[in-house]
DNA sequence: ACAAGGATCCTCT
DNA sequence: GAGGATCCTTGTT
């Protein structure tokens, strides 16, 4: 069952955590999500948080849309736009697991085989083919690029984000990134803790 | 038109 | 654990 809309409508922390366990699928390759963030309007480490630019426009929009970011002109990482339209926030895809199409995983990650295949937000983006291009790609319609149900973790962990130590401080301690706790799909584990 | 810096990754040690 | 790669987006002139 693909995800609907709806899903994507919601408090943008809520859907971060429900986001953990379910699948994407590109083509051949289909992953199970074991790591997000979430970035929100009010919240200094969001793209969004000084407003629209043409950049930032597609979080303003439509929920269940895609916001492929390049970062250090390398990177394409892939957000989830959360929200009500008008609402800018979205969640980072930080790390997968392999479900199927691992070949071409690997193919598109230099070979490379175990957890360094996908535990990295630029790691998914260049497992899925992804760019810039598909920003504004609905994950909730069919073709392309689909995000799909999947079963719910057993034990998940919390902690603080990557990589933006250029927030305020209370954004940047905020534990806004969420994990499944029993897999060695996930990066950086040591500044996690279990959630309940 | 220009300079600065980044929601990272890889290759060393 | 540390450092360099690499190039687009943004804000300023």
């Amino acid at each position: 069952m693909r995800l609907r809309q709806s899903f994507f409508a919601r408090d943008t922390l809520t859907v971060a955590r429900d986001l953990l366990g379910k699948e994407l699928r590109h083509g051949g390759v289909r992953l199970r999500i074991t790591e997000t963030e979430a970035y929100t309007q009010e919240d200094s480490a969001c793209h969004a948080h000084r407003g629209r630019t043409k950049r930032s426009e597609v979080m303003f929009g439509p929920p269940g849309r895609a916001y492929v970011y390049l970062c250090y002109g390398i990177h394409q990482m892939l957000n989830i736009v959360t929200e009500a339209e008008g609402t800018a926030a979205a969640v980072l895809i930080r790390s997968c697991e392999p479900l199927a199409g691992l070949d071409l995983v690997r193919e598109r990650r230099g070979g490379k085989s175990g957890p360094v295949l996908l535990t990295g937000p630029g790691k998914v983006g260049a497992a899925l083919a992804l760019d810039t291009d598909w920003t504004g790609h609905p994950l909730y319609g069919g073709g392309g690029l689909e995000a799909h149900d999947g079963p719910e973790p057993s034990r998940t962990l919390a902690g603080p984000r990557v990589g933006i130590d250029y927030a305020d401080p209370v954004d940047r301690d905020a534990p806004w990134r969420f994990a499944i706790a029993d897999t060695p799909w996930v990066s950086q584990r040591r500044s996690l803790v279990d959630r309940r």
